[in-house]
DNA sequence: TAGATTGTTAATCGATTAACAATC
DNA sequence: TAGATTGTTAATCGATTAACAATC
């Protein structure tokens, strides 16, 4: 597979394609064309051919896309097949909301250990996952091998972990704490779930949209 | 407060400048030259400049510019101020996360109630919000001004939800399914939250590290 | 006044779109 | 073969960066 600097644009549509080509695998489509999966995701069929071409050739002229293997090859672009591990850290609300809900291997990471300091809680499982003590954490990945660190600890603990985290080789995390991980010159990986940005944008269009409606109704009085 | 057409990438810079002005304040800074806010964000001081003036003239030339009168700026650009309410539909993991950890009042929304479907749940209150049974959401929407409704149900409920809001004068959705409620021809403003998306580009980067290690490896064994 | 930094115009860069030869 | 659609190059568009006069 080429892997050549892709914008980041570029892979942060990688993730539509692939939920876009599930959706379509489920409905029994099997081949699709640039134009028709553009139309679906709001897309161009230039852009989705030249997000395609980044990596290499998926498609077949005159036909289009086989979706099982196009959707096989992004699969393979975004490292879902690398097995990658994973240990989450704070079995809160969100912690449990994402061990309960969100099927972390479905999407090719697996949940190895979870880490929390409430003593009703070490020693327990969790979906099948077994809860530490955050204090077992250092020795936890010094014996195991963990490429992602999932952040779910409340905000006063958020960094005192990232330094245990980083201390110990842990180079990528998925923050939910809504401070700011991100060391300007820092070697760590760090993707960031921030709520309040999220609604924020949220908010925004809606004022946007009030302001339009409210423009309308002036007009109509008059 | 201008308000013309803005690109997308400006308006998701808008939160990000807004919580580091909180920061900003909460160190006891009160002015700061779009160079010095441009180093912390990790953008140029003309890229800095130029966002804000989509909007207005909110520095003062020589000195830079003041740390809260900013942050009101940018609070009111994002409808902080407007005193939009929402409804929580869904009070399971991540709904009860994000009603005990997430501060609406602080981004200017107001949680006025939730709603589920289990009878152990239905007339109860948490974290000071009633919860209603989701059978009286329709006759909630009609009877209350509503700007905005979360999403936390499960995948299953997505749509028939989505339906209820949209048909009682609903406009604005912050949805947590992994659903895609994005009608191509909709009115409705949608905000996704697919924490899927954001795991696979972590994924992405972390397979990308890995290959460029794999790659330094090689070369030191020639 | 001199120094600093904005607001804004112009230049550059990169991403998206259009076009079309290759080819299934 | 004729029709369709890719892969890829060229053209366009928009966003970012640079530059600088205005001015505090």
């Amino acid at each position: 597979m080429k892997r050549v600097k892709v914008s980041n644009n570029v892979i942060r549509r990688l993730p539509r394609y692939l939920r876009k080509l599930d959706e379509l695998s489920e409905s029994g489509v099997d081949k699709i064309s640039s134009r028709q999966l553009g139309e679906q995701l709001g897309l161009t069929s230039s852009q989705v051919r030249q997000d395609f071409n980044c990596f290499g050739e998926f498609g077949q002229q005159g036909y289009g896309y086989n979706v099982s293997a196009l959707r096989a090859q992004i699969a393979g672009i975004l490292g879902m097949d690398r097995g990658f591990s994973s240990v989450l850290i704070g079995v809160g609300n969100i912690g449990r909301a994402l061990m309960e809900n969100f099927c972390f291997a479905d999407w090719g990471i697996h949940l190895a250990a979870a880490f929390d300091v409430r003593p009703a809680l070490i020693g327990t499982e969790y979906k099948g996952v077994q809860i530490y003590d955050v204090a077992e954490l250092e020795a936890y990945l010094r014996a195991n091998h963990v490429d992602i660190a999932v952040l779910t600890v409340p905000k006063t603990a958020a960094i005192a972990v990232t330094e245990t985290l980083t201390g110990n080789g842990i180079d990528a995390i998925w923050n939910f704490t809504n401070v700011e991980l991100t060391a300007p010159n820092s070697h760590t990986i760090v993707e960031n779930v921030h709520f309040s940005d999220s609604l924020l944008s949220l908010s925004y269009f809606v004022a946007e949209r009030r302001d339009e409606e409210a423009a309308w109704a002036a007009r109509e009085e008059k």
